[in-house]
DNA sequence: ACCTGAACACCGTTCAAGT
DNA sequence: ACCTGAACACCGTTCAAGT
């Protein structure tokens, strides 16, 4: 009864409920992108299931389908859920046309999320298709509408905009991906599916490989900071106000 | 009979086929991964199917396992294979310990690979595990050893090699993958999957990046031989002999 | 209104049986 | 020796039927 009745959309009796199982509580778009973030995160891509997903909310996931048209737009949903979560970050304001602060922070945004969702970043910077008519790097038309319309505020030309742009998402790309490559931090079962694969050929073959540290292959990132601030200096010499 | 005799592994006598349908010629793990590839560039890594890669081979997609473990351990191949033939290019030696210039060649060839095979390089960029006690960003264990060999074969330190090769690589993913974001060149059907996913929202929804023209955001070369003259006069400038 | 059961067409993979 | 057929456990997806 006092169920029904409390069905304004706002929601502000927050159920705080522990994390993972997400039990009832009628059925939602963004509740099921979460519990799909969430099993990627727990048990790898490759795990997410229609049905596993029904079973971890609760349904029986014939019954995602009325609320999402099918698998590949559950994907869509999470790339778009994922990074566009991060326009809404208070402290992500540009305040008086300094756009090298704002990208500064956003960097170190993205960075944040791609070592927190390690098995959602490849797809958000890989996935295929989505509108032919453009496809940014990071997969996200919000995203990147925002980040020009950043630019063009802080009074760059769309040229401008655009270089800037380029270089941003090829910077963020290339490090993130470097640091995603390095021996898992912690993200502990992530990636060890059951479903392992050819056993470690002998050290021995890979002479070199084996005798470097692993430590030097780790994500670092007082150098990710360090290259970043390089990268706003050459941007910022090659577009000066 | 012949044949039979013929069975030095050298392979002179080239049988000279079209290209897609393989046709007959008893299988083997290199035939397969190659018509993986081919398939792959066609149809899309999705549309990738033991049972299709079969039949693409006039086989009936179970014979596979003689061959190959599992689909797993072909992708493994696939990028192995499409990584590695690099190094035996026979324009890729060092000559005369100019590391810059080895490093040069080796960036237009995997980036002329990048763009040959554009739905094989996400694998090499994002495959998961391989072996736990090393993943490298392009995941070839044989591809990552030989840099580090040239490297030291250059006179440079342990330090040299592994600082030159993070640069390098993070580099290479950063702008192939903005290169291959872009819209597709000329690679006709690949990714254009039956499976089509929601229709374009309209473009009124996202307006600069309506009107920036899709030349801005097309692959370009010249931009990528620039910035990697950059990268390799920091580096050298770093690590100077 | 919202979910389920059963069904369909397809996977990857195994293995006994064919030739 | 090399491949096939049938089978198993699982997918994504559709849709009539339940409550």
């Amino acid at each position: 009864m006092a169920d029904a009745d409390d069905s304004t959309s706002g929601g502000l009796a927050d159920p705080a409920e522990g994390e993972t199982v997400t039990g009832r509580g009628s059925l939602d778009r963004r509740r099921i992108i979460d519990a799909a973030v969430s099993l990627i995160d727990q048990f790898g891509l490759r795990q997410l299931t229609m049905r596993r997903l029904g079973a971890h909310l609760g349904v029986e996931g014939m019954a995602l389908y009325h609320y999402i048209p099918g698998r590949e737009s559950l994907l869509d949903g999470i790339v778009e859920t994922v990074i566009d979560e991060l326009l809404d970050d208070s402290e992500l304001v540009v305040v008086g046309n300094d756009w090298r602060g704002y990208l500064r922070r956003l960097a170190l945004a993205v960075r944040r999320t791609a070592i927190a969702h390690p098995e959602v970043f490849p797809l958000i910077a890989t996935r295929p298709s989505m509108s032919p008519w453009t496809r940014p790097p990071l997969r996200s038309l919000r995203w990147t509408e925002t980040f020009l319309r950043t630019m063009k505020d802080c009074g760059l030309s769309d040229e401008a905009a655009i270089a800037i742009y380029r270089g941003f998402c090829s910077f963020l790309l290339g490090h993130l991906l470097l640091d995603l490559a390095g021996p898992p931090v912690d993200r502990a079962a992530a990636g060890t599916d059951p479903a392992t694969r050819q056993s470690a050929p002998d050290a021995g073959e890979y002479p070199l490989l084996a005798s470097i540290e692993p430590d030097s292959m780790l994500a670092n990132s007082v150098e990710f900071e360090q290259e970043l601030e390089w990268l706003l200096h050459r941007l910022a010499a090659m577009f000066a106000d």
